[in-house]
DNA sequence: ACCTGAACACCGTTCAAGT
DNA sequence: ACCTGAACACCGTTCAAGT
């Protein structure tokens, strides 16, 4: 008989009841959601929920922890992009349409990074590696010419972070079409942190060209 | 016989409730704190503390209407402070130091403004006023000749304030202590959006100055 | 008018019993 | 090994009854 455990259907069921949460989070949000109703969406009893989950924020975690997952590999096209600004710009234009998609859920999974310590803890050493990355990125665009950092690379990305947490935030809050406005302003200051290499011809512009309202 | 409504009462009450609900959410979060609690701290019993809330979502958001009133005044501090980043510096640590005292407070009221409809709505037209108030403090600081702005009032005033709620929301989730560290970076990025004016005497300086990692 | 506290409907979680 | 679903403890909210 086969009495041992069998991994391939854990991870089914646990992708099943995922897929059955983020439903009905989507639709409800998640403290308007009971546990009953993702057993339903999911087609399983609650016991068979509970021996794959033991509580309702290990799904939520589960959640948080995916959704953090698919943002990392963003950081890393920034080292590879040609023109790092654009890079950066699109990355914040992906978080706010993502983050705005579906408010409800963001909104949670921040609600919940706030309230349970193990997933603030997963969320700080995610953001750490972040910025690492980011500081990386910038250092190494510097060094290859290709943009003039205002500010040490490290403090150009904590900055550019916190300018992103902030677009997250509103996204969240206010949806996508919260935050979008927003995106010029963000595009204005990575302008204004990340500078283009000096002409090798000639540097004609004086100071005075920083108050100066557009470039371009 | 006095069968009038005492709204001296109601106001004592409505106070006496909120107080309580504070200590305890400090205590225990929001959601682990239940009514019970809220009413054994208020010393009241069930029905008459909903004789003055109709919800606990309700109670979370008269604490929220709290805080926000508190902020608002510091935005008025800025134009009539002599130096506007050293005022900026001062409300982004007032910021930081406030939302890490009580994180679990904190957090709780970022996670209701993003639930509740109505919450959110009331934060969307604090944050616009502002958005405001900061973007005329800028543009008044630039006409009268004590900062450059490096972009228009109104856009440097976007950034600044994405920055302000990612150095809130870095607070909440890691307390003060794991916020305090950004506050450098975002001093820096200030001193690049808001530039000292320009020195009457003579302009030597050309634009490679821009890339000077330190300039004091 | 204001308050009490038992009662109600419902929630997240558990566990004896099935296959 | 995996699942079911009734049962448990507890929650936010209500309301008949008191003063």
């Amino acid at each position: 008989m086969a009495r041992s455990p069998d991994p391939a259907l854990a991870e089914r069921r646990r992708r099943q009841i995922l897929d059955a949460a983020i439903a009905c989070f989507r639709r409800r949000g998640f403290h308007q959601t009971s546990m009953q109703e993702i057993c339903a969406e999911a087609a399983l009893s609650a016991g068979a929920l509970y021996r794959y989950f033991p509580s309702k924020a290990e799904i939520i975690a589960a959640i948080a922890d995916r959704v953090g997952d698919e943002r990392e590999p963003l950081y890393e096209a920034i080292a590879g992009g040609a023109n790092v600004v654009e890079s950066l710009c699109a990355l914040a234009e992906g978080a706010i349409e993502r983050a705005g998609e579906s408010c409800s859920l963001t909104a949670e999974i921040i609600a919940e990074a706030m309230r349970d310590p193990a997933l603030t803890q997963r969320f700080a050493s995610k953001d750490a590696r972040e910025h690492r990355k980011l500081s990386l990125a910038l250092a190494a665009a510097q060094r290859g010419g290709r943009v003039r950092l205002a500010m040490p690379a490290q403090r150009a990305a904590g900055v550019l972070m916190l300018m992103l947490d902030g677009l997250t935030l509103r996204a969240a809050a206010l949806g996508a079409a919260g935050a979008r406005p927003l995106l010029a302003d963000f595009r204005a200051a990575a302008e204004r942190l990340i500078l283009p290499p000096v002409r090798p011809i000639a540097a004609r512009r004086t100071s005075h060209a920083l108050s100066a309202e557009t470039d371009r």
